[in-house]
RNA sequence: GGGCAGGUACCAGAGCGGUCAAAUGGAGCAGACUGUAAAUCUGCUGGCUUCGCCUUCGGAGGUUCGAAUCCUUCCCUGCCCA
């Protein structure tokens, strides 16, 4: 049987990094109750499916999943198959178009591995919510948004928003919070974790619990971690995001790009380095010792450093300060032989045919302003050729390579 | 069910018979400057066999020498009335 840690171990831990916990007394609870039964408590988290790629934002709230799961606690991970279909309109000024059941499932399935990165795999349990939901009748139905009142519904914040600025906004869209509100009636969770854009959807969850004769559960929030725009949350559809999958070279790129103002946020929930850390590059920059570049060098080596390893966080810096400080070449440059195109095609059908852009007007509008180089030298004329008796580097805008031959 | 207002490029939003591949802003990309930061400045932002041609303004038809602009019809959204 597991030993739980006491209760003041578990609290400690549990708190640190979220951005709320409530209600801390009920939590405060139930963790006792498990040590005493010696039964782990049941930890849910809902992901949404509609988004195969998770990003680093994910893994903020896959690290607390973690903590539980090391404290001895039971993690069941919801994959939202079934109200997937619905598309959770969660932080989107528009509604979401709903996917088919076999599109969610497979999104499901690919989350799964990459959570698999972050989560422990002894004691999580995978549930599809299409298992309990679509048995549901219509009378069931009806019976669960009884529960809800228009007026609750429109305290989320963007439900209030778009209704009070005349924009769409389906019926079906209240049902996803009821949706995943019987996902927590369903697991009998005992807490949720969710980020903060989630939070109403957890406090229905709660609700809904109670009309149910559920044991409410106890909620934690994470803070959403802002993306690379420094603005706008973390999201594939923005473009502002580092993958899980992406690659060290990316990575690190990526977290040399954000904005000043990110840097501590990143440390801290990106880097996962402790509080304390985190405090001392704060004051450090705030009072001027730390030069904000070697703070972002120190985030960047840390957030390659959590999904690739040290040495390759190291490596990752040093190929960086070659390529952007040094305007030398990457270590590796991905080579392609191009002799279908003759030994001396021009730039821009180059440029087309490889891939480096995505049409030859682009190419042009590339090359005219300045953004094109053959080994190190500006390409100036759209009319160039290239001579690839011998092998060629190209280079497109600030980072991407590649080498030519025949 | 009725009345009204709308659906334009990634988004927002002008245009209301030719000079419209479509103003402007945001976003994005590239260049300069830097710490590949921010701010700033500059250029670009449908495709091609690029002094020209082709496909775009919710969908389908039509009027016209010529339509994003007019007509018909269908689909979609919001508001008001019932």
């Amino acid at each position: 049987m597991t030993i739980f840690p006491t209760l003041n171990e578990q609290m400690d831990i549990l708190r640190t990094g979220v951005a709320e916990i409530f209600p801390e007394d009920e939590i405060v609870k139930k963790i006792e109750r498990s040590i005493t039964t010696k039964k782990p408590l049941i930890i849910k988290l809902g992901c949404d499916p509609s988004r195969p790629d998770l990003h680093i934002g994910h893994a903020v709230v896959l690290r607390k999943m973690r903590s539980f799961q090391d404290l001895g606690h039971q993690a069941i991970l919801i994959i939202g198959d079934f109200t997937g279909m619905i598309g959770d309109p969660t932080g989107k000024s528009k509604t979401r178009p709903a996917l088919s059941l076999e599109e969610t499932r497979a999104n499901g399935l690919s989350y799964f591995e990459q959570a698999s990165y972050i989560l422990s795999e002894s004691n999580l349990t995978i549930k599809y919510n299409s298992e309990w939901l679509s048995t549901m009748s219509f009378a069931d139905i009806i019976k669960l948004a009884a529960q809800y009142t228009v007026a609750q519904m429109l305290e989320r914040d963007d439900f209030s928003k778009r209704f009070h600025a005349n924009e769409p906004l389906s019926i079906h869209e209240f049902l996803y919070p009821l949706a995943q509100a019987m996902d927590s009636v369903a697991i009998k969770s005992d807490i949720e974790l969710g980020g903060t854009d989630q939070k109403f959807n957890l406090i229905v969850g709660r609700e809904i619990q109670k009309a149910y004769g559920v044991e409410p559960q106890g909620i934690i929030i994470m803070p959403i971690l802002e993306g690379t725009d420094g603005i706008e949350k973390m999201s594939k559809s923005l473009g502002n995001y580092i993958a899980i999958t992406d690659t060290p070279r990316e990575m690190f790129g990526k977290v040399m790009s954000i904005p000043d103002t990110l840097i501590t946020r990143y440390y801290q929930y990106a880097a996962m380095e402790s509080e304390s850390k985190t405090k001392e590059l704060s004051i450090g920059l705030a009072e001027g010792s730390i030069h904000p570049r070697q703070a972002k060098v120190d985030t960047a080596i840390g957030v390659v450093a959590v999904y690739h390893g040290k040495e390759a966080g190291q490596a990752a810096f040093e190929e960086f300060e070659r390529i952007f400080v040094k305007k030398d070449l990457p270590d590796i440059v991905d080579e392609r032989s191009i002799s279908e195109l003759g030994s001396n095609p021009l730039i821009v059908d180059v440029l087309a045919h490889t891939g480096m852009v995505t049409s030859k007007g682009e190419a042009r509008r590339l090359i005219q302003g300045g953004g094109v180089s053959i080994d190190g030298e500006k390409v100036s004329d759209i009319s160039q050729t290239v001579d690839i008796s011998n092998p060629r580097i190209i280079k497109v805008g600030k980072r991407k390579f590649l080498k030519i031959m025949m």
